[in-house]
DNA sequence: CGAGCGATTGAAAAGACTCAACCACCGTGG
DNA sequence: CCACGGTGGTTGAGTCTTTTCAATCGCTCG
């Protein structure tokens, strides 16, 4: 649904973004192109397989980037946050989708024509550069998640991903004491990598444990440390 | 080893690598400060976690990046081939190399270092467009491995693995009728995310199905459109 | 109220791993 | 020349994790 126009100028996300490497008539120049749109929960942002015409920047909610197994099975590539690009990779490399993204909740959302994107593109190397950095950065993180998926078991990714839930969602300003996050067996198992059962066993298993508070959709991380620990994340 | 001063200006490996982009002045700085080096099967080009101080080249030789599972098993994360270059992901984001570089068999490696690339980087934006959409590539397969690994069966990803050896190492000029290749079950089975013993049951299995000959390291693809279709590839 | 979705649990089965033993090959040094 | 050690390959047995299937439950929404 198109919503009002949000400003990059003033948008408070902006800091954290790749925008941040713009200049105010280069910002000034994105608000007059982007349309603004607000997806529902649960709904599609873009299609794996269809052809990129630009990119998107999440200004609120939460957002699954995920991809179908050949046997039906998702695959959640990564949990994008407000302040964050999503589109990027297919658009650089003019290639098509190669995930859907979908709303984990209501989100608003900016989106940018590519060629608004790329007259930009051309003249701040900064932002060149910064783009080349998240790219780098998700390669990164891609194999390491690629080695885990290979060899670690899945109570710790599970425990893996918790943690990962945490530090992308959590608000750093306001840190409260406990973290929590509403998320779907499901999402979560495809997040993990494995079968939705197996995620609801090792959930109760942790939450004898003392490890996390689950009260439905809603999950409570007690024990960062000792989570961290389990997954081997440092290891 | 230091060995004798390979010339970018002529090399064969150029027209498939990223130095397609550069001219000719560009070609000659790189041939005046880079180092060429040759490695043993076994030897280390670079370590998982040491920091970048140049890229490399690969003139001629088989090498895998590798990474370590906190477990101690090893994940294979891309197979290299002449032409290709390696460590630019660390060197782009000026972190620590996340993966271990080894030389398969005898290889000779063109080192470059950082200024020397950097410089040209500046002002050839054509190169960095070329990095740039290097990095989407790299991301797009490392995600699709990381789908892969979460829901398909061992031998489906076997299969894989041996159409993804053909793919990159196959001579597309003088492509022989059967493609063969030697590696060792456990690099195999490294590259694969499973243990050597299962590599070698699937193997046998499929010797017995005619889809390939195995004759110690030595693999033969006999019946590739069958392996495809087992790895489900393209669906 | 009934439909539907998500969560939960149990039981059975399958896939893959580990462990252990053994073999084959190769190069070395006595 | 041959015994030796090392590396890599092979095989079998047992085990364990994880998946799959099936049934049940609770909740919300039309």
């Amino acid at each position: 649904m198109k919503t009002k126009q949000l400003h990059c100028e003033t948008c408070k996300t902006r800091g954290d973004s790749l925008l941040h490497f713009c200049h105010q008539n280069e910002l000034e120049n994105l608000s007059e192109n982007k349309t603004c749109t607000t997806y529902k929960a649960g709904q599609v942002i873009f299609h794996e397989g269809s052809m990129p015409v630009g990119l998107f920047c999440v200004n609120s909610g939460k957002i699954k980037l995920h991809k179908m197994g050949s046997d039906g099975k998702e695959q959640i590539i990564r949990l994008v946050k407000p302040g964050d690009f999503i589109g990027y990779r297919a658009l650089m490399s003019s290639s098509p989708f190669s995930a859907s993204a979908t709303a984990l909740e209501e989100a608003a959302i900016c989106f940018i024509p590519k060629a608004t994107f790329f007259s930009i593109l051309k003249y701040n190397s900064a932002l060149s550069e910064g783009l080349m950095k998240l790219l780098c950065a998700n390669l990164e993180e891609s194999e390491r998640r690629l080695t885990e998926m290979a060899y670690k078991p899945v109570r710790e990714r599970l425990a893996e991903a918790l943690i990962m839930i945490k530090n992308t969602y959590e608000d750093k300003e306001f840190a409260e004491p406990e973290f929590s996050f509403s998320i779907t067996r499901e999402d979560l198992a495809g997040f993990v990598g494995t079968a939705k059962e197996t995620v609801i066993r090792l959930l109760s298993d942790m939450k004898k444990e003392g490890l996390i508070k689950a009260d439905g959709r809603k999950i409570t991380i007690l024990e960062p440390e000792k989570l961290i620990h389990i997954s081997k994340m440092y290891d």
